[in-house]
DNA sequence: CCATGAGCGGAAAGCGCTTTCCCAAACGAG
DNA sequence: CTCGTTTGGGAAAGCGCTTTCCGCTCATGG
């Protein structure tokens, strides 16, 4: 009746306790393909509720050969971006009975390539990568052999938004979103664009810039190259960029930036300098948490629970014979901050 | 030099390949008290690397008796105020070579007794919970028992921002910052106070509203009853909270909606009555993602990434005698969300 | 009434490590 | 030169499970 003195109770402790053996407690209590005669069940149940057992699961993964341990490797959890991506994964995780480990990176491939290396230890079940989208092509490399060494040692991977290594992808429609985007735009009258672009080298914010130039195209405008401001892919990045712009380049009638962060950023610098109700201004993503700021955003809609979910769901299913992919589309959501130029 | 074709190289593999004993592979390759021989360590290194090989960390768990697993338990992840914390925790985790286990109890009592026993089964070393805060006294007796439980099998927890279980504990001094709140906004000349209210039971919103109440009855002020308007912890119980409030309630100079996203939710509702600029909101926890709203909100600032930062250092110090608390304080920021009431 | 096999409990092997214990060699002191 | 003492490699004992294999009991059928 009395909880082992140190550490937890073992089967053993159980089987001792129910007066069976070791074999029978574990198929009893932790199942198993054969057959525990009900009353035999029923005493090793007992025992261990009386003894506050629970399985070691590090003695299970062992044993079994495999873990319930899934790996989240997010850039920064603080990003809304990537908390809501989490928050689908971990839905999914949960309904499958999976553990998650997750680590953030802050934006440093190095340690992207550690955590990698650290849930190969753990002999995670699964790794889903939100967010790998550099151009170094080192890096990238490296990356790469750290996952096929985790998949050759039995782990599923699976990346969102990174087609640049062969494993199961969740694809994000960056650049078709943002042509959509800039043919509303250029439906709504603009004719003068500028675009606050992310740093140079992360391939999402490239994809985003490249598709609106594109559909801006489709409409006969374009881009001048010094309407472009490069800034962080944060907040405070689309601040410094939006007063870059009103400072150095032509004028605008309307600026896409990458990134619903990056907008709410600009929106501030106009705002500082007056001109909050001249500059129209959209952005990406259509993070919940912003729904709210004013003028409401125009933006593109990405289902980010749901890219977080269908990754997790591709690791989980059967592997496939080549790698898969899975395109989600993003949609476009006019609101306030962009009301269009009543003159056209 | 080739890997084993199935499943990962075991430390045996690289013994063998180094020609080495597995006692000596271990103590060379994964660290020890014992002294290895410089020439015989680096070739046990060198096949480790030619094998690429990576120590199983459930057999090492199992073998020391230990893991370098925490656990975080939030109630919601996609929620930018746990999202911050586990962003502090998760870095002082990556500083102590931590692997961080996460879940998201989506605010069931339950679900948060079943992770922590799920974290006992892993046999993590420490537990941090964040915002478990409900009055239910059965839930919280069972939580308080799997914890109980966790610490005889030699885990740490630390909870955060709850007092009523005798572990150590970050306290966030909630009804400290809405009592300095109601002086600053009964300072800034307001006589006619709302509350938007969280959920009955929880116990977070239930602090703020009595501080809140304290501050004022120290002006010589009180909100009505009638002027408490209860609605979910979230930006939609916010916004429902303030409709009803307009429709049922008194006439309202400034509100106090317990959490910033409630607080955004109720400038909507406001907003779309055309009385944004009419009444006065304030918020709590002064929410990073929030900042750019406008009017910007007068709020509590908590150091959320401090805070999650203190538990997981809490739960990694030398354990103490009695369970220990750090208090952790607000600050009032005002902003334009709160002009004043200049006539007074 | 005996051969057959289904059903189920138990002994023991094994998962991949760490660590204790043992032992040989090298070394320093008397 | 002898006798402790280090020093460092190797054998083997676990860590807490799962699972295979073995063997006993009982039901079944020819």
């Amino acid at each position: 009746m009395t909880e082992a003195r140190r550490g937890a109770a073992t089967l053993e402790d159980v089987a001792r306790e129910a007066g069976v053996s070791l074999a029978t407690a574990s198929r009893a209590v932790n199942g198993s393909t054969r057959n525990v005669r009900p009353e035999i069940r029923e005493r090793v149940e007992r025992a261990a509720r009386a003894l506050n057992y629970t399985a070691n699961a590090q003695a299970q993964a062992m044993a079994r050969g495999r873990t319930n341990v899934v790996g989240l490797v997010v850039q920064d959890i603080e990003d809304p971006y990537f908390s809501s991506i989490a928050a689908g994964a971990m839905r999914v995780a949960e309904a499958n009975r999976l553990i998650v480990s997750i680590a953030s990176t802050q934006r440093r491939p190095d340690k992207e390539i550690e955590y990698v290396a650290s849930l190969r230890g753990l002999r995670a079940a699964a790794i889903v990568i939100a967010g790998s989208r550099t151009d170094d092509r080192e890096a990238l490399g490296r990356l790469g052999e750290e996952l096929a060494a985790f998949e050759r040692s039995g782990g599923r991977v699976a990346l969102i938004s990174q087609r640049r290594l062969p494993v199961d992808t969740v694809v994000v429609a960056n650049r078709a979103g943002a042509r959509d985007l800039a043919a509303r735009l250029a439906g709504l009258g603009y004719r003068r664009f500028g675009v606050l672009a992310g740093p140079p080298g992360l391939l999402t914010a490239a994809d985003r810039l490249d598709g609106f130039a594109e559909g801006l195209a489709a409409a006969g405008l374009s881009v001048p190259p010094d309407a472009v401001a490069r800034g962080d892919f944060n907040r405070d990045g689309g601040h410094a960029a939006m007063l870059r712009l009103l400072d150095h380049g032509p004028r605008v009638e309307c600026v896409f930036a990458v990134n619903d962060v990056m907008a709410v950023g600009a929106i501030a610098a106009l705002r500082s300098r007056g001109l909050d109700r001249g500059v129209a201004v959209a952005g990406f993503d259509d993070i919940v948490t912003l729904r709210d700021v004013t003028p409401a955003l125009t933006t593109v809609r990405l289902p980010l629970v749901e890219i977080g979910e269908a990754a997790l769901r591709m690791v989980l299913s059967e592997p496939a014979a080549r790698p898969r992919s899975r395109r989600i589309q993003g949609e476009v959501v006019v609101r306030e901050s962009t009301p269009g130029v009543p003159s056209r």
